[in-house]
DNA sequence: CTGAAAGCGCTTACAG
DNA sequence: CTGAAAGCGCTTACAG
């Protein structure tokens, strides 16, 4: 039996019809303790200009007297922009591109919004599938890897009138901004390592063959064409995707074809790593008989044996950067840079 | 010049003050276009019970025709329910939760939902902030790693009344939805293999020392007491992040204290990876002088030099399960299994 | 610098 | 089985 008490049962609530209420603070209920309209409250609370200071402060520390959080569904349907940034990456199984996604959601996070990623699979057509269904989602913002995409894709980014900030790659076109370094470039500068080690018999080993990849290709082509070494018969690409697996197969293949190859370019370190486990396996002594270089610096590559020699890419800068250069373009500001070349990093090591 | 015409010019569109519209078709179009209600419309597109098959199939047409795509926060904001759903994991960089996470994404995006992925870095207050934030979005349901959290945290997941289903761990709890395996069970399988192939002295090399990595460490210490070999000196524990080049530190450390080691249970691949590379590193032969095993079987270990024998963890399975047991709760089945164990698989290889 | 009104595009509850 | 009204919780114009 519940203890005795004299005070009056309490009142019934009055009875509201069509009431939906979720029970949640609203932005109502910070204003009237703030004793302001929900509009200033609103302002206030976004620091949107011409709001008193004082009455910011007051509406702030009501808002959080009661923990109020906005409602971003609200948000988004009554401003038609939501706080979701779309980041599309081609994997995530690429340690490079979870560094990337990593440092944007460190920027972004803070900052008040949400990252929504989608992961491509170097489909076009998935790209496009994801392009549409996180369009509907009224997002800030985009960034996407790359340039390399279909048309219709290209056009959802464009019609959208999205901010949107390239990563990867840098680019010349005036009115796209992006942050990257010259995948030529760093393909060239792994090349010209090799040639001035004295290697004769340079072959190039490429999975996936997305753009990037063949940028690398298209530097390592013209290295080795100014030196008049190149054989487009050393050229040994595999549409598959790069794992160390295949890059210990492929160097297999291509030992038992070309004999003579004494430097081998992997267009990425998994490969490299496979390239360099397989070497040990058969017993070809890296680097006397043969040179081994990678891609992007991954997990692992200082602990081989030999260290594998590679491209360190500053990828956590490339996502700093974008999230950075986004927010300013959400924000609307006018002296966001188009064109951030990081730069890259050659790392020699003992398989070279 | 324009072609002539008679025609009077077009009507200049009525002026509407307070216009916002965004261009976008809406389901007043699409509902106007069938010729019914917006709430009909709206509930024949959800396929909400007690529609006339034949109007279903005429608001589908007109909605097709039209292009319509609803909008998800207009949707959110009236239902209080978003098509968002919050995963939370440790870590990124852990391939393990990378395959999880494509298998929900891969089951999930089909049915119309979103993932917020969470990365929580094993950082219960990193994890409180994010389940806060995720939650002002009102998601449909929830994905989290594992039961350990902060008290915070497990209250809000319970407070929130969220359709939520845990991974990667089992749970004797009745009110709780699960998908995984006995992490100490596993654990104890590893360490048998090495009793059964006559180690004597095995260590346990152990990072990060998340709630996963005790649990294997408690089925470690189970079967080597009951075979009457545990020596807690051999627990070589380290709170630091897993990686290859810990691996081989710890690997290092650990021989020049206790030489008389003869197998170590590397709690993860990576750590098992670097273990095998300092081994070919120091000359020190694998398996005939000491045996090595990791767990989850990640990329690389079928590579090394031998081979790596290891768990194979089915995340992907996980993942898939925990998405779909998720779509039955937010769709109010009253069928969803709660503990699901999918078991795991000792894989031996040439390490021992 | 502040606010009353209207609207964003849906769905919920209430009727019939 | 279908619909007219109201509401979800914000922000955008428009005034003053």
């Amino acid at each position: 039996m519940p203890s005795e008490s004299s005070a009056p049962p309490p009142a019934a609530p009055p009875v509201e019809k069509r009431r939906r209420s979720s029970g949640r603070v609203t932005l109502a209920d910070v204003a009237k303790a703030a004793g302001v309209s929900p509009i200033t409250a609103s302002r206030a609370l976004r620091r949107d200009r011409g709001v008193a200071e004082a009455l910011v402060a007051k509406v702030q520390a009501a808002a959080d007297a009661l923990g109020y959080v906005p409602d971003p569904a609200a948000r988004a349907l009554a401003s038609s922009r939501s706080t979701h940034v779309a980041v599309l990456v081609p994997l995530l199984t690429n340690r490079l591109f979870v560094d990337l996604l990593e440092a944007v959601q460190s920027v972004l996070l803070p900052a008040g919004y949400q990252s929504l990623i989608g992961v491509t699979h170097y489909d076009a057509h998935e790209e496009e599938l994801l392009l549409r269904s996180y369009m509907a989602h009224r997002p800030a913002g985009l960034i996407v890897t790359g340039f390399d995409r279909s048309e219709a894709g290209s056009r959802l980014v464009a019609s959208s009138r999205l901010p949107c900030v390239h990563v990867m790659e840098t680019s010349a076109q005036p009115d796209v901004f992006c942050v990257g370094f010259s995948q030529e470039d760093a393909g060239h500068a792994v090349t010209r390592h090799l040639v001035e080690r004295g290697r004769r018999r340079i072959a190039f080993v490429g999975a996936q063959l997305d753009a990037r990849v063949m940028q690398r290709l298209e530097g390592y082509r013209r290295c080795l064409r100014d030196a008049g070494r190149h054989d487009a018969a050393l050229e040994w690409l595999d549409p598959r995707r790069s794992s160390i697996a295949l890059g210990a197969e492929m160097f297999e293949a291509l030992l038992a074809r070309h004999p003579d190859v004494d430097a081998i370019f992997f267009c990425n370190d998994d490969l490299g790593q496979g390239g360099l486990l397989a070497a040990l396996r058969l017993g070809i002594p890296v680097p006397e008989r043969i040179a081994v270089t990678g891609f992007n610096d991954l997990e692992g590559s200082d602990q081989m044996l030999p260290p594998l020699t590679t491209v360190r890419t500053p990828r956590a800068q490339i996502g700093a950067q974008a999230a950075t250069m986004l927010l300013g373009l959400m924000r609307g500001e006018a002296d966001v840079p188009h064109n951030v070349d990081v730069g890259y990093e050659l790392v020699v090591r003992g398989s070279s």
